[in-house]
DNA sequence: TTAAATCCATGACATTTGTCAAAAAATAGG
DNA sequence: CCTATTTTTTGACAAATGTCATGGATTTAA
């Protein structure tokens, strides 16, 4: 199950037990159906969200084209950087692929939480560990492999996006147009 | 002056004056000449690095092509993230490009002053969100802008990189060959 | 200071990926 | 179950970037 619980465990497995319950007391849970629009580009989002049911994506207008910066199902993390440790206007955009379960996090929350226990601060400092580590394979996707190799990499490691999301979202997200994707499926 | 002192100190301006001393104690220095490899590919590498002078590379082997990943002048903090943050091996080799002087911290240093203070806990979280924080920009560059986008805003951001270093370095590290590069250059 | 090594520019051509247009296929919702 | 809508495939062609080869300029190190 993807409870929001096991996620913060496994990501700190020594966390005290009230640490633990007082961290998650004050996550906010909302559901959306398809095609709402969580954030829109340039507001205020400083929010980190938990993904607890469903599909998301992250994506922003480049010369009136959307592109799609991120895509995640049930079970992960999703934010704007700038949005929750920033302060800052969001650049991206957020919206459900599917009806899905949001668990929310406001940043002042979340700063409250850190200075209240050192503990907690740990949390959050190893769920930095997780999003740079996250990111920095994703640089290294984009620096050194082919659309090819891109698309096959997903496929290893979350052949789940494949089956449930658009091939546009996904050949967006993976830095190549719909028609290259298209092509490279089906064996050129 | 790009000091180790005043790089944590704009991370962390509250931070506590014991707290400041006692990570400033934990780090070594070292110097090395140009051209010395740091770190080989592979090799465990579990340091921290600020780059007090001169001029580093991270880079692979890509079929048996160099790739530069990274590029670092004095005043930045640069790692293996694998090495530092997961005690693996790392998949980068480091190597100087000036005569250089860097102040290293090791990850059990690191983790044991996490342990010891609550304020340096939060002066490493601070310094995880500077990092991820440059890290999506580069994503969002390689992901949404043609290779003359992205030696133009290298240019805006950090002019010093291109006077100083070899064109060949740049250009894998900007994603593109050598040739593109100079062809970008003299506005072909 | 000079020879060797490295670095940079340029031409010809190949490859990858993008663009535009249209039709086929799949899906959603009444 | 059927139609409207959305999604995917395919073709023809264009643009961006890579590859290979070469020569000149610059830098390094003895």
């Amino acid at each position: 199950m993807h409870t929001l619980q096991n996620k913060l465990t496994s990501l700190y497995p020594e966390m005290s037990r009230p640490d633990l319950q007082l961290v998650l007391k004050k996550w906010d849970v909302a559901t959306y159906p398809r095609h709402h629009v969580l954030v829109r580009e340039g507001e205020y989002s400083p929010y980190l969200y938990y993904l607890a049911m469903g599909a998301v994506r992250t994506y922003y207008h480049k010369l009136d084209k959307e592109v799609t910066e991120w895509l995640a199902l049930e079970g992960t993390f999703f934010t704007s950087s700038l949005g929750f440790y920033r302060n800052l206007p969001s650049r991206l955009a957020i919206a459900f692929l599917e009806p899905s379960k949001v668990f929310l996090l406001h940043r002042d929350q979340m700063e409250a939480l850190c200075s209240h226990a050192h503990g907690i601060e740990r949390l959050f400092r190893k769920l930095l560990i997780e999003h740079l580590l996250v990111t920095q394979q994703r640089v290294d996707s984009f620096h050194f492999e082919t659309a090819q190799q891109r698309y096959e990499h997903l496929l290893e490691q979350n052949p789940s996006i494949i089956q449930r999301i658009p091939l546009s979202y996904i050949a967006s997200f993976l830095g190549m147009t719909q028609e290259t994707l298209s092509r490279i499926r089906n064996v050129r």
